[in-house]
DNA sequence: AAGTGGTCTAGACCACGGC
DNA sequence: CCGTGGTCTAGACCACTTC
C-alpha cells in the first residue's frame, strides 16, 4: 500500500486525526463517555479508524493539550473533568454558545482612527496606519459583563460595516467574509480599576477591580490580524488557562 | 536497521527530539539565531541529528507551541520574537532567573490546617484532610510584588520544614526531594481589591486592583499536587498566555 | 521547479502500570 | 504478564510558498 494516494483515503479535506477527535468529542458531549472513563487506546483507535498508530496518537495528544482527555503511561487515556476549553481561542459568541447562555452585544462606537500609535505598534504597522476601531458592550444573561475595543487594519477590512459587526460574530466575519484563518492569540492579563465611564457601562461601582486582557490575534500566516482590549467584570468572568511544565 | 534497540542510539535518558530542541534553544539564546531568522528545516534537522523526519518534526512542533519558533507551510520555520515563555509552568525562582532579576521570598506563615474545605475540595481530598499551608511574600528587585499561599497535602510532604521552604524553590523541593514530577497547572484568573493586610504587605493603597491567580498544579500521575493562591501587584506583573484556535 | 511544512504508513522497542 | 502510552524509523504524498 506504500505510495497510495492520500486522496483515496481522504476524499474530503478533513484530516484523519481530526475525524478521530470529532468522534471522541461527540461521545464525550453526548454523555456516552463520562469523566474518568477510559477512551479507546491508541491501538484500538488505529484499528477502528483504519489508520496507523502515529495518526491515532496524534489525535489523542492534541486532545490532551486541549484538556479534553488525560493520558497516563501504562494506564490509558481517560476523559478529563468537564472544565472550560482552556487554551482555546474562541470568540465571545462561541464561548457563550458553548455554555448555552443567551448573549448579545451592543456596538458603542465604530469608526476609523489613525493616531493610536501604541496599538499600531503592537500590530506591527506604521504609527499613522488607519485603523478600524470598534467598541462593544458584551452582555450575557441580561447582564453587562465586558467592554471590548477591537482594532483592525482599515485597509484589509474595507467594506466592514457597523451593521455587520452588530449582527454577528467578528471572528466569523473575519474568517468567513475575508478568508483570514485565525491561528492564535498572545494575551496579556492584569487588573485595573474601573474608570467612571466603564463602571457606568458595566453597572459596577467606580474603581471596581476589573480583569484587563489585551489580545494580539494572529492569522495562520503569522501576521497580526487584530488587537482587542477587553475589560471584564471580575465577578462574572474568570479566565481559565492550562500551563505545562 | 529495523528492530535495533533504542538504547544503542540513546544511551542516556534524553529523547532525541529534546536534544534537537536543546540545540536550537542554545543557538537562539546565544544570539546566533535572531528573531526572524530561519531555523533548520525538518529535513535538515533530520540529517544533522541523524533522526527520522517525524522526530525532527516533533521537536519543531513542540517548540512552536512554546512560542519559541513560528512555522509557515511552504516557507519554513522562523525564530519568534523574544516573548516570555508563555504557557510554560515555571516557579517564581525560575521566572526571575530567566529575567536575571534578583529575587527573594519571605515566609510569612507555615503550618498545618485542616479546616480549609474549599481548598481540600479543589485538591480532590476529604474536607478534613490535613494541609500544609505556606504563605510567602515574593520580592523582586527589592520591591514586594506578590503574596502567595500554597496548600499541600501534609501527609505526602512530611518532613518539609519552614527553613527548607525559606531557602529554596518549592518546585525544586517537590521535584527533587519528593520525586514528584509536576506536569501542568490549571489556572483561574480574575481581579480583586487589595484587603488592608495584603495592601500593607505589597506596599500599595488599600483596594488597589490586584491580579488573583488560583493554580491547581498536577503531577504527571494526574494527581493534584498542590494548590496556590497568588495575589499580584498589577503594576509589576502581567501574565502572558498564548491561546490557539 | 525546488523546498517547506502537514499528514500518514506500518511497523519497532522502551518504560511503566495493573493484574 | 499484557496492555498502555512514549519514542522512533524510513520512507510516502499533498498543499503551499518562493523563486
Amino acid at each position: 500500500m506504500i505510495g497510495e494516494s492520500m486522496l483515496n483515503s481522504r476524499p474530503n479535506g478533513m484530516p484523519a486525526y481530526k475525524k478521530i477527535q470529532g468522534a471522541i468529542i461527540k461521545r464525550i458531549e453526548s454523555g456516552q463517555l463520562k469523566p474518568g472513563d477510559t477512551v479507546d487506546s491508541e491501538r484500538e483507535l488505529a484499528k477502528i479508524h483504519k489508520v496507523s498508530l502515529m495518526t491515532a496518537r496524534h489525535a489523542l495528544t492534541a486532545l490532551e493539550r486541549e484538556g479534553l482527555v488525560q493520558r497516563r503511561r501504562g494506564a490509558g487515556t481517560f476523559v478529563a473533568p468537564p472544565k472550560i476549553h482552556f487554551n482555546k481561542l474562541t470568540s465571545f459568541t462561541e464561548q457563550m454558545a458553548g455554555r448555552s447562555l443567551t448573549a448579545c452585544s451592543k456596538v458603542l462606537s465604530f469608526g476609523i482612527v489613525d493616531n493610536e500609535q501604541e496599538v499600531a505598534a503592537r500590530l506591527a504597522l506604521a504609527t499613522d496606519t488607519r485603523l478600524l476601531k470598534v467598541e462593544r458592550l458584551r452582555i450575557a444573561a441580561d447582564e453587562p459583563f465586558a467592554v471590548e475595543t477591537c482594532y483592525l487594519p482599515a485597509e484589509e477590512y474595507s467594506g466592514l460595516t457597523r451593521a455587520a459587526v452588530a449582527r454577528g460574530s467578528l471572528f466569523s466575519i473575519i474568517e468567513g467574509t475575508y478568508g483570514i484563518q485565525l491561528a492564535y492569540a498572545d494575551e496579556e492579563m492584569d487588573a485595573t480599576a474601573a474608570a467612571p465611564a466603564t463602571a457606568n457601562l458595566l453597572q459596577v461601582p467606580r474603581d471596581e477591580p476589573l480583569l484587563r486582557i489585551r489580545q494580539l490575534i494572529y492569522s495562520t500566516k503569522g501576521k497580526a490580524a487584530l488587537y482587542v482590549l477587553g475589560l471584564y467584570r471580575s465577578d462574572r468572568h474568570t479566565l481559565l488557562v492550562r500551563r505545562f511544565r
